[in-house]
DNA sequence: GTATCGTGGACAATAGTTATCCACGTTATA
DNA sequence: TATAACGTGGATAACTATTGTCCACGATAC
C-alpha cells in the first residue's frame, strides 16, 4: 500500500498558501502549476480541502483559494484525512472469527491490533501543524529562495 | 489506502498453520479453501512467505506447507513485510523540495514526518507475534470449536 | 455582456491488486 | 516406470482504485 500522491501535493499546497497576505487568494491553476500537478485532477483535491473546512474558495474572475483556519490550527493530519478519506487502512474480513466461532463476540484478534497500529501512524501525523513545518521551512531554505517565492507569489495572487 | 486483503488472509494462514504438529504439512489449496480465498491466487501469497523465510514448502505428492520457525519468533510485522513488501507508505516527489531550492540537503520538511509515523505503526506490528495472538484464540474461542478444527486439521494434513 | 474563476458530474486513462491458467520440477505410491 | 498430487514461476486477464480530462454551470469582476 502507498499513500496517495494526493496528499503531499495538498499539504504542499497548504504550505505555499502560508506564504498568502491576509485577504489574498491563489487561483487553483496557478497552485497545481508550482507544484507540477495535474490542473484538472488537482482542482479536485482543492475540492476535497473545501469540503473538510481547510481551505475557502472564492468563485467568479478574482477568485482563488485562501486557508480557512490558521496554519497553526490545521494538522498535518486533518489534510491527510480530507484526501485520504475517513476510512481505515484495515478492515476485518471476517473469515476467520467465522472459522473461529467468534462472530458476534467483542474478540478482534487482529482488529485491536491493527487499530492501535493506526493510532500510533495518525497520532504523529496529528502531532504536527502546517504551521510547524512553515517554520522549519523559514529556517532551513536558502533566504533568497525564499523571497524569489514569496514575490512570485505576490505577483501571482489575487486581492479582494 | 488500504492495506491488501492478502496481509490478512495470510496472517490468518500462519495462525492455521500453528495447530500443525511437528513434521506436519498443509496443502496450500486446504488452507485457501479455509480462508475463503481463491486458490490460486493465494498459491502467489503462500510463495510470499515461503521466500520470506516465514513458511517451508514441501514439493512432490504428500508436500504442502508449514511454519518455518516458531510462532513466538514471527512477527505480525514480518507478515506485512512479506505481503506489502519494503516500500515505504510514503516516498517524497521530491518537488516542493525543487520548489524550495533544498533539494540536496538533508532538510525533509515532510519525510521525516512520515517516516516517524510509519515507524510508530511498524512498532505496533512488531510487538506482536503469530504466537500471541494465537494464545489469545486459545483463551477466547470456544473449546469445541477449538477442538473441532484441530481435528479437521489433523485430518487434513500430511506426516512426513 | 464577457472573461475568469470555482463546482460538480460524467467519463477515460493508468496503475495496482486480485485472480486464472499452464508448463514444469519434485516426490510418494502403485 | 508410470501416474497422481503437490509446489513453482511466468504469462496473462479481470477487477478495482487512483489519477487525469472534459464540459456545462453558477458566481463575480470589469
Amino acid at each position: 500500500m502507498q499513500m496517495k500522491t494526493g496528499v503531499e501535493q495538498s499539504i504542499y499546497a497548504m504550505l505555499l498558501l502560508t506564504f498568502l497576505p491576509d485577504k489574498g487568494v491563489l487561483p487553483g491553476e496557478f497552485i497545481s502549476q508550482q507544484l507540477g500537478a495535474s490542473p484538472t485532477y488537482f482542482q479536485k483535491l482543492l475540492r476535497k480541502l473545501v469540503h473538510a473546512d481547510l481551505l475557502m474558495s472564492v468563485p467568479g474572475a478574482k477568485g482563488g483559494f485562501r486557508l480557512k483556519a490558521s496554519p497553526e490550527q490545521i494538522r498535518v493530519f486533518d489534510v491527510y484525512e480530507a484526501i485520504e478519506g475517513k476510512q481505515s487502512l484495515y478492515a476485518s474480513s471476517g473469515v476467520f472469527e467465522d472459522l473461529m466461532g467468534i462472530q458476534n463476540q467483542n474478540i478482534c484478534l487482529l482488529s485491536d491490533l491493527m487499530a492501535e497500529a493506526e493510532q500510533s501512524w495518525q497520532s504523529t501525523l496529528k502531532r504536527e501543524t502546517i504551521d510547524s513545518i512553515r517554520r522549519e521551512i523559514y529556517l532551513n531554505c536558502p533566504p533568497d529562495h525564499l523571497t524569489k517565492l514569496q514575490s512570485l507569489i505576490e505577483e501571482k495572487m489575487i486581492r479582494n
